[in-house]
RNA sequence: GGGAGAGUUCCCGAGUGGCCAAAGGGGGCAGACUGUAAAUCUGUUGCGUUUCGCUUCGGUGGUUCGAAUCCACCCUCUCCCA
């Protein structure tokens, strides 16, 4: 269920309905790929970082513990102890990420585990019932994700044989949910848009999936290669062909400027592993800028990371400590980066849904997209 | 007192006549990171008027066209014997 509240421009106030709780969107997804946010946050942390819905990876999970343990354990939310909603990503992006001999067939794709290289096999089907075997609220279509940019023949395919496993992937849902010992038996499926830079293919391939009465919608293969600005222009192209009374889910962005442009733009949900990766090499996002706490001149600072913030690790601790932290190795400076950097990010997209709110978006939007960006 | 060995750029450490401002680590400084094979990767790290010049390898002097590298003496340190 999808209830849009209040609407600016193109820009969605909206609330996602799940069997795990409510999603107030546009919302940021805290990635978790293998069960635990990188950086030592477990799900106990995460609700101290006002993240609302967790998303977790198909591919790694099955790979270990494995799926099946999972199931035997009661699902990904008992196993983690998250009791929130959790979006599964279909393993599609790790077979366009890490599979450098990768075999593509129309039934699915052969690639080999990065972990001990033996063949795994994954498609619509298998990756569905991996994510039955998980629990997870959102489950996401299987894909294939592309470069960009990539020859417009070999993206025209690509972008057809999404839309094909696409209607498996939904077969398999419906009859995975039907099952008698199926843990989540309300499990949602979203689809996703490919068709790389060119806006007809991408315009096409969403024309195909929108009357397919998904939970949700995603653009993926954006943030792969391309010009920032011509991802903004392919958001443009594509979002008027999205369904209007369903999320939208931009995968795998971005930065805060990314984030509030694509709200802009008529985006509803993200998730990013940059709020966590950054935090981990000591980038930090404030309201006024991106601050490298590595730097020298923190030495002897003893302000917060941003004096506006109100997180954990604002509240207590220095510029100089951590950073000293940080220099030092200790295992601590990373967690109060990453505590610091996805409170943030949970943060600006409360504020966005504020502003939304008090139908003030657009002047929080034009003030804002120069500044996030700057480092400081 | 006798014997052996060692002193190299911020640190450790390679270098035993020219290709050496000097390998490689570490540390320092800075940058990258967008559905996580990332606590990773990249650049930089004597000075300057920077396709060239200057200073530097414990100290002083010497050999040589040329010395971190060879010789003499001195200083410091380590180990062994008494």
């Amino acid at each position: 269920m999808f209830n849009i509240i209040k609407k600016q421009k193109n820009a969605r106030r909206g609330i996602i309905k799940t069997v795990h709780g409510e999603v107030q969107t546009p919302a940021f997804m805290n990635v978790a790929t293998c069960g635990a946010i990188k950086g030592a946050l477990s799900a106990f942390d995460l609700k101290k970082v006002k993240c609302q819905i967790m998303l977790s990876n198909t591919y790694h999970l099955h790979l270990r513990p494995g799926d099946e343990n999972i199931k035997k354990l009661g699902g990904l939310h008992k196993f983690t102890r998250w009791n929130g909603p959790i979006l599964t990503d279909s393993g599609g992006f790790q077979v366009f990420s890490l599979a450098k001999l990768r075999n593509i067939s129309e039934d699915g794709v052969t690639f080999n585990s990065h972990i001990d290289g033996h063949k795994i096999f994954m498609s619509p089907e298998v990756s569905m019932q991996i994510q039955s075997n998980l629990g997870s609220t959102i489950a996401m279509a299987f894909d294939e994700c592309v470069e960009n940019p990539s020859p417009y023949d070999y993206t025209k395919k690509s972008a057809q044989l999404t839309t094909r496993w696409l209607k498996r992937c939904k077969d398999e849902i419906n009859r995975l949910n039907s099952l008698e010992d199926t843990i989540n038996k309300k499990q949602m499926l979203f689809g996703i848009n490919q068709g790389g830079v060119y806006k007809d293919l991408r315009v096409e391939q969403m024309k195909a999936i929108a009357d397919m009465d998904l939970s949700g919608y995603a653009i993926g293969g954006l943030a792969v290669g391309e010009e920032t600005e011509v991802m903004y222009e392919i958001i443009d192209e594509v979002v008027p062909y999205m369904p209007k009374d369903k999320p939208r889910y931009l995968m795998g962005v971005g930065t805060p400027v990314n984030i509030l442009e694509a709200v802009y733009r008529g985006i509803d949900m993200f998730d990013c592993v940059m709020p966590s990766r950054n935090a981990r090499h000591g980038h930090l996002f404030t309201m006024s800028g991106i601050r490298n706490i590595w730097n020298s001149k923190y030495e002897l600072d003893e302000s917060p990371i941003d004096t506006e913030c109100d997180c954990p690790v604002c509240k207590s601790f220095s510029r100089a400590y951590i950073r000293h932290l940080m220099k030092a190795g200790e295992m601590l400076g990373m967690r109060l980066c990453v505590t610091h950097n996805l409170y943030f990010y949970n943060t600006l997209l409360e504020k966005i849904r504020e502003e939304l709110d008090n139908d003030n978006f657009e002047n929080f939007y034009r003030k804002y997209r120069d500044i996030l960006g700057v480092r400081i």
